[in-house]
DNA sequence: ATCGTAGTACGGTCGCTGTCGAACTTCGAT
DNA sequence: ATCGAAGTTCGACAGCGACCGTACTACGAT
């Protein structure tokens, strides 16, 4: 009924990614491992894909902020939304930065 | 009186430095910003000598969240604690990671 | 049309953390 | 011995964020 169901939710245009904001998402151990899991593939993933063990809602928060960060990206499939590492605009913006923490021994 | 006035905060060791910890560490303005200004000196700052806009209590809560997470050393001198960055552990442990975090626009 | 699956939105709780001022300690200088 | 400067400690407080369950929406398949 609505025309436009759910505002999707926009990705940060690259200019717009703040450091801070960045270290922030990528500090919570939950969002790290999500972060680790898209950086061991070389393809989308769909939320239901990640292995962590947070409830479903939690799961959604944690990944909006990841986009809302500019760490990953996602776009609606269907009934699924896949998810991807926004790896060339991060290197760009913070050279060696993610390289550096996935280098972190677990 | 007391034998052992302050426990000296000690520094973990490069083997106890644990990335979310160094994130979460880095992921606050204020702390980022004494980051920057340490990184911007090859001398050692006495905690007086940062530029930054909140309370000295403030400002010794932040150096230690900073110590405590391996980012940066700190060794007495007279009255004053002498604070460094932790630049060879956190290369060694996370390269790229630091001077990603330097990288940033600010 | 109905149903199941994938994900989001919402409301609520709880613990953590950034902030401050005030009191205290330690050290050097007078 | 006094004093001041440099930091730390100690409550206290406020806001944020991680977490969950439930209700909801959207889409595809039957």
């Amino acid at each position: 009924m609505s025309t436009e169901a759910v505002p999707p939710p926009r990705l940060p245009d690259r200019s717009e990614i703040r450091i801070e904001t960045v270290l922030a998402a990528l500090a919570d151990p939950v969002r790290l491992e999500l972060v680790r899991q898209l950086a061991a593939t070389d393809r989308e993933l769909a939320c239901g894909a990640f292995d962590v063990s947070v409830s479903k809602s939690t799961l959604t928060h944690h990944l909006r902020t990841l986009r809302e960060a500019g760490v990953i990206g996602g776009r609606p499939q269907g009934t699924a939304r896949l998810n991807w590492l926004r790896r060339k605009d991060l290197d760009e913006l913070f050279p060696g930065l993610l390289s550096g923490v996935l280098a972190a021994r677990r």
